[in-house]
DNA sequence: GCTTTTATCTAGACAGTGTCAGGATCAAGA
DNA sequence: TCTTGATCCTGACACTGTCTAGATAAAAGC
């Protein structure tokens, strides 16, 4: 260490520095303007440093989106937690799954648009298939059936998901624009309500 | 010209060599890996003969864009005009866009989850708006009211844009591997139909 | 016909990128 | 104290996109 505030050799936590750095970095140039070099000046240090943690750039970028499924999930459960009622909190889980990805499009885009990270990573795999798992306990609780057998419930798993997705890729994209000029600028969130509603199971 | 067969100083038309070379690359390298040296190589001219033909790489990719959309046109139509009836019209011209999206994955990406095509071009905001007004245009015809008028048929648009679009997009990142699974190997069509079908309005 | 203009392409250079090799620094254990 | 291993830096390499200057050929002017 050096005792006057100096820069010290050894970082400290450079790891995490470096994931902190990416986000930003990833934020600001986008999952194609991405530059290892650039997340390592951010992280105040040599551009050869980052290979002590990361292989190379592609494992950043896998490790970063391992972190981005977590938050992925907890904005999810945000949104579900605060609802009542089976129905309620599938559609308020899709709610938290366009939050995210609206909220935080550069993560989104590394999570489902890009060839960069590496999902045949143990962790990240491992995140990734939780958040799918909470789907489909979520839709399972719906649709009463269970998603892996049952025919009919695998559709309504697919369903859920594919109109959650789609909403949340063109809403990120700016593409559902054309809602706000029909009325429904001050409440997005009513019209993805009634999207959402529509793909569910009848009500018994 | 050079008469034996030799590469030309000029090369005839090397704007359209370009796109086709372009495409190919996209394909081979994907959004990330896309080069543009590696596009003058293809077309066998120099590294810097492009800037004569498109400003920067962004330009090509932007052009490339506007052709992949004149063909996301042609795939939506050529499931369209195949079908009978209004509401089959819609659901084929939602199959004709998962049709596209899986058989050129890349070029969709391009246009769908891409910052680098510039979407304010011209000509790729015309073809970009002709295709989405292909899609209001069906939704109408099985809704009734006018899409950018009436608030419900404004949903029913946003519904079936976003169910086919989240259907596209998973299919394409291979994350709807589950439906083979559980039995919708042999046609997933059958699938994507039911699907799409859910989020029609009811009939009348 | 011949010259001049214009479009097209090549060659070379520059800064910036990811990654590799070799050496410097420092914490911790022998 | 000395050695070991982890951490970090400097320098280099082959690439990238883009800029410049010059070569070539087709078209236009006379």
């Amino acid at each position: 260490m050096n005792e006057r505030g100096k820069t010290p050799y050894h970082h400290g936590d450079l790891r995490e520095a470096l994931l902190v750095a990416a986000e930003a970095e990833l934020k600001e140039k986008g999952v194609e303007g991405f530059t290892l070099r650039g997340c390592a000046k951010r992280a105040g240090v040599s551009h050869a440093a980052p290979a002590h943690h990361f292989r190379d750039a592609g494992a950043l970028l896998t490790a970063l989106a391992a972190v981005a499924f977590a938050r992925f999930m907890a904005a999810m459960e945000a949104r579900r937690s605060a609802a009542a009622g089976r129905r309620e909190r599938l559609v308020a889980l899709g709610l938290g799954y366009i939050d995210f990805a609206t909220s935080e499009p550069a993560l989104f885009r590394l999570m489902f648009a890009s060839d960069r990270p590496d999902f045949d990573d143990p962790e990240l795999h491992r995140v990734a298939s939780a958040s799918f798992a909470m789907l489909v306990e979520a839709v399972a609780a719906v649709s009463g059936g269970d998603p892996m057998q049952d025919k009919a419930a695998v559709l309504d798993v697919a369903a859920a998901w594919s109109i959650v997705h789609g909403i949340a890729d063109l809403a990120l994209s700016g593409q559902l624009k054309f809602l706000d000029e029909a009325g429904f600028a001050a409440d997005r969130e009513t019209a993805y309500r009634d999207l959402i509603r529509r793909i569910l199971p009848k009500e018994p």
